[in-house]
DNA sequence: CTTATATATGAATAATTGTTCATATATTCA
DNA sequence: TGAATATATGAACAATTATTCATATATAAG
């Protein structure tokens, strides 16, 4: 009479199969903490105040009614996710994207929830 | 001799047209909710899992070294995200991503964390 | 009907994180 | 130099969240 196997056994070859093809736990990891970045409506607002053109952090605090305090925290985290670079004029800072590719992602996830 | 103009009045006029071109609100909100979802490691090791085929609940465990609860408990939070769907099957329920779009996004953000 | 397996879920705990407040730094201008 | 403006930052607090543990539900097999 055959032994009830459990389901970890019965599908061995699957989970050898996916485990060579799975990313590095650092790279995981990685990835995880770009999008926690992007997880935030107040940053989501400070990107899309940025894809029009670089701004300083009063005008962002004023345009997204936010404090100055805040945005500059937000900012901060923005900057070591490197998503946004800045200049200084004098007093002011002047922020903007890195890179197309925070576009590219934010648009990529505004396209998935309106399907829905 | 000319007052000196805070800085939110100096760009009153780029304010304007960023205002105009924002998303909604809502719209923001849902995004960053979306990636929310994304932002944990635990979660992407779950999604990297289902690019392969669809995978019952007690293999992921196994697959990514963490308890049958936890993964469950991160599968409902993807299931709400509708990023992921599911058939059952006697008892074992078989997990799998809901579109592509998953994927893609995935995929973006590598390559952005691959580029730094 | 009883046992074993697969999955789901509520409660509790620990850790993370966003905002606010107060204040520090830097720059410009009178 | 002193006042005003722009930005940054540390500490505290509140809120959110991921995991664990215990247990509930569902199905299959004997």
């Amino acid at each position: 009479m055959e032994e009830e196997l459990k389901c970890t056994v019965k599908h061995q070859d699957i989970i050898e199969r996916v485990k060579t093809k799975m990313p590095k736990e650092e790279t995981l990891f990685d990835i995880a903490e770009l999008f926690k970045v992007f997880g935030d409506t107040t940053r989501m607002k400070i990107v899309c105040c940025l894809f029009e053109s670089e701004m300083c952090v009063c005008d962002i605090a004023e345009l997204i009614n936010a404090t100055q305090s805040a945005v500059s925290h937000q900012l901060r985290v923005l900057k070591q996710a490197k998503l946004v670079k800045y200049r200084k004029e004098g007093k002011v800072v002047y922020y903007s994207l890195s890179d197309r590719h925070v576009e590219i992602i934010f648009n990529m996830a505004l396209e998935h929830i309106q399907e829905m």
